[in-house]
DNA sequence: ACTTATGTGTAGCTTATACTACACATTATT
DNA sequence: AATAATGTGTAGTATAAGCTACACATAAGT
């Protein structure tokens, strides 16, 4: 799982198609831009950064057609999902605690809790 | 600490104003805006559910004013503080996933973890 | 050569967001 | 009784978000 290293939305999205369309020419900016049920022309200014990153459902599913993590481009828009927004705000206080806290632990602490609760010591 | 039931913004907002205000005159309708910087229109709509609730900002705002969590009150606007979404995305997967799995833990499991991570065992 | 497909520049548009400003009736205060 | 303060109805406004539509030059495929 490579994770984009210091790249926006824009950059992130152009490389990965870029790629994909290498091997398949599917993966053309119209093409893609069809599937995705947007214009050209807005798929290419997003990719070139000249308009800021889409609404979540147009950045989900770009994510989809390029087989991106959608938590991963939302990031990069600076966004949550609202999937995870809700799960916050259902108990505010817990998460927003939780979340400062983790803030400025190393990825594999953070791992650790993940697994533990994963295997369901609680 | 008295979390709110299962009420909205705005009837939070007017029922923990009203009983500051039965204690203390300045906190009327008029003077919380004044102090908050908006309209004593707006806050009378915010209050009475006529309008969404309000930007970030604002709501913070309201929050320090009335004494109350800034956290607890966005979460009512169905808001996650830009603070914390930054946390978030510097890892989107990481925390995505961690959120997903504390969702249908019980309160006192999530609380656990925050003790734990305070305590510093990592 | 010709058609087809590709990316992009320019110019817009529609809807939501986040409020303000004025006027008024009702209720307190002095 | 007069003044001041309170909450609210109505009507707007300004800005941003999130796109579309057309036209065009370049490149690729047949």
């Amino acid at each position: 799982m490579t994770l984009p290293a210091k790249t926006n939305f824009g950059d992130y999205v152009r490389d990965t198609r870029e790629r994909l369309k290498s091997k398949d020419r599917s993966f053309s900016l119209r093409q893609v831009a069809q599937r995705v049920g947007i214009q050209p022309t807005y798929l290419s200014k997003l990719e070139r950064g000249e308009l800021p990153p889409p609404s979540e459902e147009t950045a989900k599913r770009i994510a989809v057609d390029l087989g991106l993590d959608a938590d991963v481009l939302l990031a990069m828009s600076g966004k949550v999902s609202s999937e995870l927004r809700a799960i916050i705000c259902q108990r505010p206080q817990l998460f927003s605690k939780l979340i400062r806290q983790l803030k400025d632990l190393p990825d594999d602490a953070v791992l650790n809790i993940v697994r533990e609760v994963t295997d369901g010591d609680w």
